[in-house]
RNA sequence: GGAAGAGUGGCAGAGCUGGUUGAAUGCACCGGUCUUGAAAACCGGCGUACGUUUGCGCGUACCGGGGGUUCGAAUCCCUCCUCUUCCGCCA
């Protein structure tokens, strides 16, 4: 959620950029009935607290008069009180109503993209930051890893639509201890490189959902547990990020850089088409997050730092990747900035979305209300960024594929450690 | 799931027979005096949000969340949530 006073301070500024998004005169507009609503806003409460400054007055002086044992005087005075109460009540129901309103617009506002989105409408529009150079894997007679799963038996779609419904794939035997493996591998190397590594919760509630965004108006792509009123979390982003909401932190506590190993689970309600084949778009999947918060003035680094991370967990998966930044069409409602990383599934011949880094500026801090005081004790939003590092499910995807050969599936060996195996045959 | 108790500022802990209590006191923290330096001691400061003001400041709201009673509530009532203890159940 964008703040107020910076959409006043920046009106044309955003405009411009919300350009980016595709939004037309039409949209763009609400930023002015924000700054509207927000005048309402305050005219209101000027007003309202005049009125109970004046309450909270008389009713000290019935206090005194009390005590001094002026029972009448007492009485009269509580028609002055009476009075201000209905005039009070018409402002504060004209200030509920513009916060409100104020509110539901600003909840429709999406982040503004940074200086470096590029234009464009679609996915096609994405701008290829860094591409991959070498040959990519041409294999002859090669099975997508579907095909493999079943051939290995160690992934089985089937069984999952059995036991719970399709999109639900189980993995059984090497194909589960490669997942392990993977598993371990991401968070060893999010630990040694500094993140905090954190189990959440797998169910989160109502306010945590909203604290990152996917309330209200994502809700229709998680699962929900009516009974309790408990959202199934679609990334470990939404458990982990709302461990610090609503904190103050020391600006020394920066950058706070925590990680997390977890299922996610998406309904992925009005996916189709051939995407959905395999693994490639599935309501369960593993995977594991890396999230910090940082300084707004450090944060375009620490993506950059992210990015590298992410960058070197595919390059010793050896796994063929390409960098993509998303253009303004593209880009997620609550993101400034977001690059991301697609592995080559040599069977399929397709680009496989693993990763996307994003820096949410303060986006998400501000309806976290997640701030950090310098050293004068000025408060100020912290920027909040987060990385899938990375997606299980296509990178196995991507290895089965990749490294299919006449003796089986051969395991990266930066993975051998963690599987105790070779090859899967 | 049942029973009882409790939720107050960074922490601990008063207030809870309703009336300058945004809230005593202690600790922690920050600034100062003292000291060669440090500690101790002493003095001062020290919540959040919104509004208002050039500024000092002032106003309003907040004592788990929401609602109610009252001229006035941290203090009374209702409700929800959380925690603790006991019982039950159970990985």
């Amino acid at each position: 959620m964008l703040e107020v006073k910076n959409i006043r301070a920046n009106i044309d500024n955003y405009k411009k950029r919300l350009t980016k998004r595709g939004w037309g005169a039409d949209k763009l507009q609400i930023l002015d009935e924000i700054i509207s609503l927000d005048d309402d806003r305050k005219q209101a409460q000027t007003s309202n607290d005049a009125l109970l400054a004046k309450i909270n007055e008389v009713s000290g002086q019935i206090g005194q008069l009390f005590k001094a044992g002026k029972r009448e005087e007492a009485e009269d005075l509580k028609s002055i009180i009476a009075k201000t109460k209905e005039e009070s009540a018409e402002f504060e129901s004209r200030l509920k109503s513009a916060e409100t309103q104020l509110t539901e617009a600003l909840l429709k506002v999406p982040n503004i993209p940074h200086d470096s989105v590029p234009e464009g409408q679609t996915e096609e529009d994405n701008e290829v930051f860094k591409a991959w150079d070498s040959a990519l894997p041409s294999l002859e007679n090669a099975l997508p890893h579907w095909e493999l799963g079943e051939k290995y038996n160690i992934l089985d779609f089937k069984l999952g639509a059995k036991i719970t419904g399709a999109g639900f794939p189980v993995f059984r035997g090497k194909g589960s201890r490669l997942q392990r493996a993977l598993i371990n591998f991401f968070l060893d190397e999010a630990t040694s490189a500094g993140y905090e590594e954190i189990v959440p919760p797998l169910l989160v509630n109502e306010d945590t959902a909203r604290g990152t965004g996917q309330l209200p108006d994502k809700e229709g792509q998680m699962y929900y547990v009516e009974k309790d009123d408990l959202y199934l979390l679609p990334t470990a982003e939404v458990p982990v990020t709302n461990i610090v909401r609503g904190d103050i932190l020391a600006e020394d506590q920066l950058p706070i850089k925590f990680t997390g190993y977890t299922p996610c689970f998406r309904r992925e309600a009005g996916s189709y088409g051939s995407d959905v084949k395999g693994l490639n778009r599935v309501h369960q999947f593993d995977k594991v997050e890396i999230i910090q918060v940082q300084h707004p003035d450090k944060s375009y680094e620490t993506l950059d730092e992210m990015v590298k991370h992410v960058e070197g967990l595919l390059q010793k998966l050896e796994l063929p990747y390409r960098i993509l930044r998303l253009c303004g069409g593209d880009l997620g409602f609550t993101s400034a900035l977001t690059l991301d990383f697609e592995v080559y599934a040599g069977a399929q011949k397709k680009w496989l979305e693993v990763s996307s880094v994003s820096n949410f500026e303060t986006f998400q801090s501000n309806r976290l209300k997640l701030r950090f005081k310098d050293q004068s004790g000025k408060k100020f939003l912290a920027h909040t960024l987060n990385g899938s590092a990375l997606a299980l499910a296509r990178i196995i995807a991507a290895i089965f594929e990749n490294n299919q050969t006449e003796n089986g599936i051969r395991v990266p060996e930066v993975l051998q450690p963690y599987t105790g195996f070779e090859f899967i045959n």
